[in-house]
DNA sequence: GTTGGAACTGAACGGCGCTCAATCCGTGCC
DNA sequence: GGCACGGATTGAGCGCCGTTCAGTTCCAAC
């Protein structure tokens, strides 16, 4: 079984994804392209086709390591020792803080379009899900009376909020001209979002 | 002043646009090319460039327009002799449906990305803002107590937050599995985020 | 020493966005 | 009618892209 170079299979991945995330965080999505990757990396074009089967592979890769990057930051940053209100609006914080730090690669995630209606990977559904499970579980914790089902449902209305408010936030959507003094923050507008919701949680 | 054509540069920005439109439709963001618009309007490639300073501000300009309708489609549906919270509740469903029927057209609104740090454009800038202010002035309608910059946060944080649940559900992150028997529709967690939101505004 | 075959290469293909010298042709003038 | 002007339009060409695969290299086993 010979082999010219030192890398396994897994080490070339490895060497791959981390060259491509380099691209993207330096010259973004746009920038990203098989041959920079390959270059970076020491090898040619040709050889990344024998670790990804093609490019979007590649990305959506790239993408799943993002995911749990952005799942570990909010895990690490919840301190059960708190009351749950209070875990909920870290974790939005720190979803935020998250994106605005790694927006090249945040962005990826969503601004990545398979072709046609090649169906969402499951690597993605399963690491969304994950993350919604994460806030389910201390909105049960805020919210004990509630079902399950009722927890999942707000679970999922309250973080795609959130990560809808950081899309528009970063996309610096929210510096819109609104004939007010003041301009939003993306933290303030989560924050408010998930307060408001909180409390119609509650008492509702 | 010779011209070959009937059409005047105007007519042929339309024509453009329409073909863009079209392709967008029928095979993505992916399927999109210079060429093919220039083809569809019975035009070559150089051609476009006397209209668009690129593909891109082409795509921005399909962009405008796709906004433009969504907002209409929001203002039609707001019936001012409903009560103020069954208004922008409607409005919610209006959005969603609006995004479940034009898919292609709406994501490529948030797929689209400038190159680098170009910034967002200003045609883009105030339609979002128009959005946001008609989502305010229902909330103003439905409290009145509460202050112009309080209405105002409050639009930006529950549009954001609609526009999230329409982004995840479409691509059917919504559909992960997550230990229970049902599965949520999109419209059912975009109507949860605004019940709840509202409550938590009058309340808070 | 030989050889089988995995590892790797890189030229080639079709398509992309974009440019610009060359061409076309409606118009106004004589 | 003939001519020349100049805006309208063309399309070959550039450098890049993703992807393929016949060919080359060279390790391991015999």
């Amino acid at each position: 079984m010979g082999r010219r170079n030192d890398h396994t299979r897994e080490e070339l991945r490895e060497m791959a994804l981390q060259a491509a995330e380099k691209i993207i965080v330096e010259q973004g999505y746009a920038g990203l392209s098989a041959r920079k990757v390959a270059t970076e990396i020491g090898y040619t074009v040709g050889s990344l086709y024998l670790v990804f089967r093609n490019l979007d592979d590649l990305i959506v890769q790239v993408n799943a390591r993002t995911l749990d990057e952005l799942y570990d930051c909010l895990q690490t940053t919840v301190d059960e020792r708190q009351p749950p209100r209070e875990r909920i609006l870290a974790m939005g914080r720190a979803y935020i803080d998250f994106a605005t730090r790694h927006a090249h690669r945040w962005k990826l995630i969503f601004a990545h379009r398979l072709p046609q209606q090649e169906p969402t990977p499951e690597s993605f559904i399963a690491r969304v899900a994950r993350m919604f499970e994460l806030v389910r579980h201390h909105l049960q914790a805020l919210a004990p009376q509630r079902s399950p089902e009722e927890l999942a449902l707000a679970a999922h209305a309250l973080w795609s909020g959130v990560h809808g408010v950081a899309i528009l936030g970063l996309d610096q959507k929210l510096q819109a001209d609104h004939g007010l003094p003041v301009q939003f923050t993306v933290q303030e507008v989560a924050d408010s979002l998930i307060d408001r919701y909180l409390i119609g949680l509650l008492q509702g």
